[in-house]
DNA sequence: AAATCACTCAACCGCCCATAT
DNA sequence: AATATGGGCGGTTGAGTGATT
């Protein structure tokens, strides 16, 4: 059977036929090779998220999560596992990482809490929103690439009506973008959204259920400012002032280390790690973690997530 | 040229959840 | 309230293909 090609000898129920859909035969999906933008963005966002390929795919606009799942699968998860670190917790496999950057861990755990849950309501709000809202499918199909066509299953429905706290976390990136958005749905319907939230307290349930066990804590009014601010990264997360966080070309430094390993791929993972000293080690996993605050920090005003 | 191996990726599977009946 | 249906998601499979022996 040529690739492809679906096998008519075989009927396919609805639930297949939706699926070759959303992963094959939907018009705006991109194929071929990932960039290594794209490489970055999967990797840094695998160590954030794990493995949330929906998630991950909203950052990759055209790429399906089918598409992401089946590429960390068969090309990073290797090179990473070949680079002495396991895939699965980004931590090198000989224990060395992060003496110095447990705290960064631990926050970093936390954001991945935190995104968890403003995942969990973001995508209800939309849901919602979207019943109740012609407008909002006007937004979105303004915004596509593809109006006439049917709406993307993982296409980013742009900013979406959070709750204060979590719309809070993009401060002003979301606030420049939010603007348009508005003008499109209309601010009632938005504003709406976010008190019956708010009032109905349904995403204090998703952080309790995302592990958060005192989501009391994390309310709207006291968590106002934005947390995502670089400010509070810098001194927050990474436990030092800002004028600490690497430069921007450091913050490539490992992703491009990873990328640049695929050219000796197989063989040159036991050798990398044999002639690097510990310090050598401590700074890659170090520029690692960096990277991945700096896809934090620095995301694109149009990202759902950040 | 044939056999074997390694790799890719579309498709399938099972689970969970939301909604409809 | 119970059941059926459909969609979303992550994990896994296996057919196809190219490289190697």
């Amino acid at each position: 059977m040529e690739a492809g090609e679906p096998c008519l000898s075989m009927p396919r129920c609805g639930k297949s036929c939706r699926l070759r859909w959303t992963n094959y035969l939907r018009p705006d999906i991109k194929r071929g090779k990932f960039t290594s933008q794209e490489e970055h963005t999967i990797i840094q966002l695998h160590a954030l998220l794990g493995n949330r390929w929906s998630a991950i795919a909203t950052h990759l606009q055209k790429r399906t999560d089918n598409e992401i799942k089946n590429y960390w699968n068969t090309h990073l998860k290797k090179r990473l596992a070949n680079m002495g670190i396991d895939p699965v917790t980004h931590k090198p496999k000989n224990g060395t990482l992060l003496s110095g950057h447990s705290k960064n861990s631990a926050n970093l755990s936390h954001m991945a809490q935190w995104e968890n849950a403003r995942l969990e309501a973001e995508a209800r709000l939309v849901k919602q929103s979207k019943l109740r809202s012609p407008a909002l499918d006007s937004f979105q199909a303004q915004d596509s690439e593809f109006p006439s066509g049917p709406s993307p299953v993982h296409k980013p429905v742009g900013p979406s009506p959070y709750p204060d706290v979590l719309k809070g976390w993009i401060g002003g990136a979301w606030e420049k973008t939010s603007s348009s958005f508005l003008e499109h749905v209309g601010e009632g319907i938005l504003t709406d959204e976010l008190e019956r939230e708010k009032d109905s307290g349904n995403y204090l349930a998703a952080l309790r259920d995302e592990g958060i066990d005192n989501p009391v804590q994390f309310t709207p009014e006291l968590h106002e400012p934005p947390l995502f601010s670089t400010e509070w990264a810098s001194e927050s997360m990474l436990g030092h002032t800002s004028e600490h966080v690497p430069s921007d070309n450091f913050a490539e430094t490992f992703t491009d280390l990873l990328l640049n390993n695929s050219c000796d791929e197989g063989d040159g993972g036991e050798s990398d790690n044999s002639n690097g000293s510990d310090g050598d080690s401590c700074e890659g996993n170090r520029n690692y973690w960096d990277s991945i605050l700096n896809l934090v920090n620095s995301s694109p005003s149009d990202s759902p997530i950040f």
